[in-house]
DNA sequence: CATGAATGAGAGTTCATTCAT
DNA sequence: GATGAATGAACTCTCATTCAT
């Protein structure tokens, strides 16, 4: 998509794509997809109906949008960054509170919308692999696997490994989403105890 | 609901139930609950749409069918008993391998169909988490507990640690829905690896 | 429809007509016709969805039936056929007392059931017409114009007269449907005042 | 309802929707509420199905705005408000000729539309009855009483005398809509007919 | 004759999408 | 570009009717 206009133009553009994708997101995790009309989130949005097709094909490309705006959003934030560099387990609470923590917290709507239709929806479902379960699990496939060599975490199947990780982690955005108590409540307090959990293992120390 | 009537009636009753549910589960699994007709659910079941009326009070009717029958079919199987008597990890393991193994496996259809709408849809949402969610949580956060107090585990947060390990579970039958292929060939290997991150945890031993 | 069958037969037939005919007139009073289910009607009379039809042809066959049923039954009863001989004020009373009075409400259901339709369906407004207010309105003219000739009422047209005053019984009756308070409560008033309208007039007398 | 928009809008608005309600009112009058379909409504309206429902909740909607269209337009008509002041008689015939010449003439298919509706169904009756006999009849009653007191007319029951006077122009109002000869080929020749019986009487003259 | 499960045509309604203004 | 009335395909659901038992 290169910009061969008016950049101003671009730019107003791209407002009312957000405004939109905004509004959208919104009724989308509200309704589910299905239930929520384009005529409630024209009004959301507030624009018409007409409109959101000067913006978007139909319907589904309003998904479409919502994810490519994430994944476009998607690169490491500086703190992930500097996490890259420190110890492992630093590492996962870092991602988990930041990933999980910051981007999740700004855009779920944006996940509680998507969710559903990505279990749902092949295309969607591809993108969203091939966007962001698939980059993610190979990064820190990488990540560990460089540990694990490094001897600084245990020998293990990394690629099951990983999975499980990010299966707990998204495991956990469903219970937050479904509503759970202890989720909700206590969301702060889970880095701590998945890193517990995670690299100390369940097993009380040996030598305790 | 006893049954005061015809023996025979109530079977064959119960028997076209459950041949509705299935083709409903099959279909909703493949298109997502919207994008299935009850025109299309009536042809996989082998029946008229009108026959799914008279079994079922509407559409939706259909998934909190699925979810009764999901819920009634929970009692704990034989396996999963004895390893309540067993050591920490082999249960775990074994609630992974069973529950997640054999009841998943023959119902996997039903949770696919079942889990978007899930997130979507209130009314079910209340149902799954009162019917499924909190129960299990609860007999995990005792079991543990008292492994816990045993010093079997290691002192923990155990409604969060719970959860955690629940949605470990959950994040991986997500994977799984999504065609992740490491996870959906390599399945069977999975409770070993859960077993070690989850007991052993990733960092090497101390005295390694 | 000669009776060329074991009379006992006939007897049961006729009887389980009217046991349906009956629940069929209770319902259609009370939902209309349209909204009435054969299902409901087969339960009020006891019996199958199926055996209604072993009965009547078809739905619409009701209707014909109850007004057939009414009609056959309309041979002037003895108090009418007495009132013939009478007065013609005393005669009119009589006339919307029995008539209104007796027959109308030992079957109002019926007649309520039936007077929507009737306005509705050409065919039943066609035999209502035939078999109901044209004898009657007949029977009346020949009634009025004899006493016209007399000199026992006033010279004036008499098909519309009639007509005007078999209009006044079926709108009351409508009214009483309605639920029209003062007609409902003080129904039994009504004849008298009635008869001074009619036959004394508004118009206060002359000489006084 | 203030039009808080824009006027020219309003009209469109109000056009589309008399549009509408004049298909409904002939489709409804010929084929009676049930049998007429909304396909049918739409096509005789020269509208999409679609548009009936941008205009209106539901088909049941139409028969309500029928009916608040039919109460809407019922401020007295000039013919009508000199009536009042003149004598009884004249008043009585001027209604028949008025409102049921006149405006029904007019309406005649928003009332063969509305009727058996009135008659199944407890909403529109109530709606009806508040909105149209109750108004009428109270107005009918006052002007009748105090007729009675000035001594223009016989002593009588009000109440019950007025609703006999509707009841008489309603039920002549069925023999039109029955398809009656006489009614239908001499409804000109009627207010003179009724104004004699309802004011002279039937009985001859005392002094005749 | 009685039953009532099965049928499927046909109804009302929704809503993404279009396009004249 | 923005609008929102109009569209009509497609959906869910009803229910009179049939027919094997």
């Amino acid at each position: 998509m290169p910009s061969d206009q008016d950049p101003i133009r671009e730019l107003l553009i791209e407002a009312r794509r957000n405004q939109i994708l905004d509004a959208a997101a919104s009724v989308f995790a509200e309704k589910g997809y299905h239930r929520a009309t384009t005529k409630e989130i024209a009004s959301v949005a507030g624009v018409s109906e007409g409109t959101i097709y000067n913006y978007f094909d139909n319907k589904a490309d309003l998904l479409i949008g919502m994810m490519t705006r994430l994944v476009e959003l998607r690169e490491l934030p500086q703190e992930l960054e500097d996490a890259l560099q420190s110890d492992a387990r630093e590492f996962l609470v870092a991602i988990f509170r930041d990933r999980m923590g910051r981007i999740v917290q700004s855009h779920e709507e944006t996940f509680q919308a998507i969710l559903p239709e990505i279990l749902t929806n092949p295309e969607l479902r591809e993108r969203y692999y091939q966007g962001f379960i698939q980059p993610t699990a190979m990064m820190l496939e990488d990540y560990i696997q460089t540990r694990v060599e490094l001897g600084h975490l245990r020998p293990i199947d990394v690629p099951l490994a990983v999975r499980a990780v990010q299966g707990m982690f998204v495991g956990l955005l469903m219970f937050r989403f479904l509503g759970d108590e202890p989720i909700r409540t206590r969301w702060e307090e889970l880095p701590e105890v998945i890193g517990t959990i995670l690299f100390d293992g369940l097993s009380p120390r040996d030598e305790a």
